[in-house]
DNA sequence: GATGAATGAGGGTTCATTCAT
DNA sequence: GATGAATGAACCCTCATTCAT
């Protein structure tokens, strides 16, 4: 907080003055840009050739802004009980969008879905934890590939000591 | 630190003297597991009918080890200093493993490799953060719908600000 | 200070205007009823009886007055920097009235006074702190008992360790 | 407490290891005084002439120690919930000392009780703040004309606002 | 080697006071 | 003159880490 306050070039009461709780700071902090990526889902719905393409636009800017704001997507994992509402901000407003593009790009495929959006969500969110240490790590490949292993439509057969799922 | 130490049944002095460093006590906690997953990989190649089955067989495994250990699969971004050791052990235990499993089943898919074995090993220890805290994330279908994404080896096109990459 | 502000219905600032110091604050606060106070002295003691009589009923309207404004005896009691106005100010208004009550009665009875009208003012606001949380503490009762005392003229010897002072 | 610990030349994770609740700490600073004076209580009603004598010169000791630690006087209004504690403790050991010795020389004296020994304990207590800042002020002739008061067995008439209760 | 008491940096939060509007 | 947003000192408490025994 007091850091935080510093980098702000503001006093600490005056952060407790606009957001009385933590969440409220940080769901303040990203609000513009989950907003712009909200709005963005109909919008490459309706614009890119192919729900997929669409899809796949999405999930590069919403990677993009997680990449960019370092930490967030950690924050995202909705452990802790301050970030509970960042994280109940995240999911009511993106979930609802995920969806749409991604039941559109499913249908395009014919393939049944084999996650919900709630889960695509989170995890993208999870793929792009640790971005800005790991030169080595490409969160946005992983992301993209995930997508591809979602539209895939695969069976996919888990495996535990030896025990077909 | 107290907590440990008690659980252990010893003084918290007594750990810093065998793991001066955090990492250190993380590792040795987990040595056993990891040690058996590096095992595993070799053994499921061997076993297993196909390659493709092998990996997801020690896909599983990898998961089912991080689900089960709350919390581990966090402590593994090597964000912090303190847990740098584990974060270089584990990669250094089973990135190999992981990408002699990924490279027989890409070869027998005939896929080219879409990433390297360190970004599957911690894009699959990122999905599995937060599983504890939340019964609608299924991280392990996750890791296999990524798995899936990883083989399939198509052509992943990500277009950013109407700028395919 | 927000919440004084705001039960005046007024913002902060306006009372720093009014009152630099939070003394000269509850000085304000209080003038009236210590003015009251000052006035019925002299009133009590030409409209009573006895100079006992009008002493006692002096005491009783400044132990409501205190008991009533919860916190108000606690105040006075002058140590903090900031309430020492308070405490000139009662000292000043009500020390004379009070003394001038207090010889009355005492020579009335005949008694030599045994502490100055100083003492018995701040022991009677001693006596009537922490009233407002205590049920079971009777203020009005021990001040009459302290007056009675007061008013008593016996000898008091006072004995610590064998000593006699 | 940062200050506490200060003084104490010790760093405030010791004093909060030994004392978890603001509550004990003070209780443990006083605790030796209190058993002295409680202890004090049965020796002096075998060792004094009489009742009163014994009961005088408990008070005085009692007075003796809130005078001499600074500020516990007031810390023992009860008022905020730390100190609550302090007052339990206070009252339950002291109480009962000071009952028997007011019992005794209430006998002597032929008075009926006109206050319980609650009031008279805590009004000393109350009789004792601010004597540090205050060289004018003197608890102890105040609190031993209280005694008077107390033992005088007088009905004391109180009227207020021209109405006798 | 083992222990755990001591440490004190650090994190969270409040609130009297100031001062630009 | 009034306002209340901003400030930051001060307070409480925790807990990783050290070090004398």
């Amino acid at each position: 907080m007091r850091e935080i306050a510093a980098k702000a070039g503001v006093g600490v009461g005056t952060i407790y003055r606009h957001f009385p709780t933590r969440s409220e700071l940080v769901v303040a902090v990203y609000r513009h840009q989950v907003e712009a990526c909200a709005d963005a889902g109909p919008r490459l719905l309706a614009e890119r050739p192919t729900p997929e393409e669409a899809l796949r636009a999405w999930v590069a800017l919403f990677v993009e802004f997680l990449v960019t704001k370092h930490g967030l997507a950690g924050a995202l994992q909705g452990d802790s009980a301050g970030s509970d509402a960042l994280h109940a901000y995240f999911v009511g407003r993106l979930v609802p969008v995920c969806g749409e593009l991604l039941e559109a790009a499913l249908q395009a495929a014919g393939s049944a879905p084999p996650v919900d959006a709630y889960n695509v969500l989170k995890g993208i969110g999870n793929l792009c934890i640790g971005t800005a240490n790991d030169a080595r790590y490409d969160a946005s490949g992983l992301v993209q590939l995930l997508i591809s292993g979602v539209l895939s439509g695969q069976p996919r057969g888990i495996t535990i000591g030896g025990c077909s799922t």
